[in-house]
DNA sequence: AAAATTAGTTGACGACGGCAACCTTTGTAC
DNA sequence: GTACAAAGGTTGCCGTCGTCAACTAATTTT
């Protein structure tokens, strides 16, 4: 039987936090009635310039019907515009609305409060630590997936 | 408007590890056929003494019936025995079989397998802190809901 | 012009949890 | 001791979510 390594120890970590900002963890406080899907879901279309429907899967591991459904979801909360691509019909691009990128940003906000809460018992330079650790740690993992 | 601040970007690292190590990210790699609620679960059955149904709802946030479910499909899975506690006929308490303790700690060792590869690439010191980083912030998470 | 490819949609389906009503066991009051 | 409240757990019904496979429409290849 394996024994539970100090690495194991970061995983549990990450699990833990993870779970803290997955659904589960966040739903109905911040991001209005968003699940944490359909909010990086609008995140994506935020950030990413002429954002077609299947882009949005492949950035969240859907599949193509499942990043339909979710931007038809944020389509009928009217946070995304969906319109045919003008250079080639068959590629829809997805945009926030005024709301919805008022809604990502204050989700943010919200989510980075409930953070800011979280460390408030930590140093100023474990802050520091800590920020610059997990950006460390999301450039990893995302370049891990090319 | 709101503008991105610093503070955001923290939080977008997070949502990213978050979005890694939740069951988009992982599932079907490492933890068999579970979900992450599911893993979730039985990592509180290993590491809880006399566990109740009840608290892995509390520790999870599942009400008592999503708690319920979610015992019986890892019942049914032969991971964790639920038996009815001698000392209040009420409890069920719930503990995982071999099977469930082997599961855990394989797939523990699957997502460190994973961190690692992903983690391949920064220092060993940088790797230390973010070890050190992670930890703290999970701890802070915690308490944060008492 | 026909065939193949690509983007997106839809119907049927199964997994997942919440809510409320329910049963059972335990604790409390009289 | 009997009645009533409280607590743990289960179940029926339901809505949400995302996949699969089959489909339409637009574009590219041959």
């Amino acid at each position: 039987m394996k024994q539970i390594t100090p690495e194991n120890k970061v995983v549990e970590s990450i699990l833990e936090i993870a779970w803290h900002f997955s659904s589960r963890g966040i739903n109905g406080e911040c991001c209005a009635d968003l699940s944490l899907a359909e909010f990086r879901a609008l995140q994506t279309t935020a950030v990413t310039p002429d954002c077609s429907v299947q882009q949005i899967g492949k950035l969240l591991n859907f599949t193509k019907s499942g990043a339909t459904r979710i931007v038809n979801r944020l389509e009928k909360k009217e946070l995304v515009t969906k319109i045919r691509s003008a250079a080639d019909g068959r590629v829809c691009c997805v945009a926030p609305t005024a709301a919805g990128l008022e809604l990502y940003l204050s989700s943010m906000q919200c989510t980075s409060d409930r953070l800011e809460q979280a460390l408030r018992k930590v140093t100023l330079a474990e802050q520091e630590d800590i920020s610059k650790s997990l950006n460390l740690l999301a450039n990893a993992l995302t370049s891990l997936d090319k």
